[in-house]
DNA sequence: TCCTACGTTGGACTTTGTCTAAGTCAAATG
DNA sequence: CATTTGACTTAGACAAAGTCCAACGTAGGA
């Protein structure tokens, strides 16, 4: 995530005070923050940056396919910085809390073409849920 | 689906109109409606029938595993009837179209010990995403 | 330095869904 | 069959997450 920058700025971006600070706070280990949790953080760098163009900026960058959108359940969407690593995800019923996982095998194989009712398929995910050690615990 | 409503009975569900209404609609072949949708239905035959009824419904509905929950992406979360068969989803990116899908493989089977961090996992939902034919046509 | 198209802002608005307090009714009971 | 009671229903207020818009600001090219 580091070049981030460069790559966005080598796609004809132009960089302001605002999208560097969106892209820093996903920069960090804080990874499938909610918009709000983005904007949290990135005001606390630019206090004056708005709502709106934490949106924005997240979803260009979830269209340029630098950021993986997350939507597990109705509660707000998760932005995955990761996106250049292929990962699946395990979600707590509970709680919420989310880990990327590894699983083997390829789902898209898995999906033969009379199931495809014409469709151009190009992508899968897969969610695992249950709940983690906190929630199985109460 | 026809027997639904003894399962209910079954289960100690005090029947109402409005109950038996919500279940006569998500009976017919209109599968992966929106709560909206439902509600329209139903008022067509029991014109008074609130939404707050048909949520609470709908909700006691997966509660009871007799109708599955479907959420692809931040819009209306779909209810869909056939719970007893597994199966996972095909979404079209563009207009939320949905269909039914029946991989091979078995991805609950795919996820090594070493990946589950603790979780007690019970379900996976694998949703596949690309362009329905109407939608890749335009 | 100046221009201008691209980016940002705040607030209103939309969509989905939840909550609540008051009223209604299914069905157990006598 | 009449009574009773708590489960169900209702309308509408409320909430969360996100989108839209018109006015304003500014990055970066000329």
């Amino acid at each position: 995530m580091s070049d981030l920058l460069e790559r966005l700025r080598g796609r004809g971006w132009r960089m302001t005070a605002q999208r560097r600070v969106v892209a820093e706070v996903l920069d960090g280990e804080h990874v499938h923050m909610t918009a709000d949790e983005v904007h949290a953080r990135a005001v606390t760098k630019l206090p004056e940056i708005s709502r709106a163009t934490v949106y924005n900026t997240l979803g260009e960058l979830v269209t340029l396919g630098e950021v993986i959108e997350v939507t597990t359940d109705r509660r707000a969407k998760r932005y995955d910085p990761n996106a250049h690593r292929p990962h699946h995800h395990l979600v707590c019923a509970r709680c919420g809390a989310i880990r990327d996982v590894h699983p083997t095998g390829n789902p898209l194989a898995d999906l033969p073409d009379a199931e495809r009712f014409g469709f151009t398929v190009s992508d899968v995910e897969v969610t695992y849920r249950g709940l983690c050690p906190d929630c199985a615990g109460i």
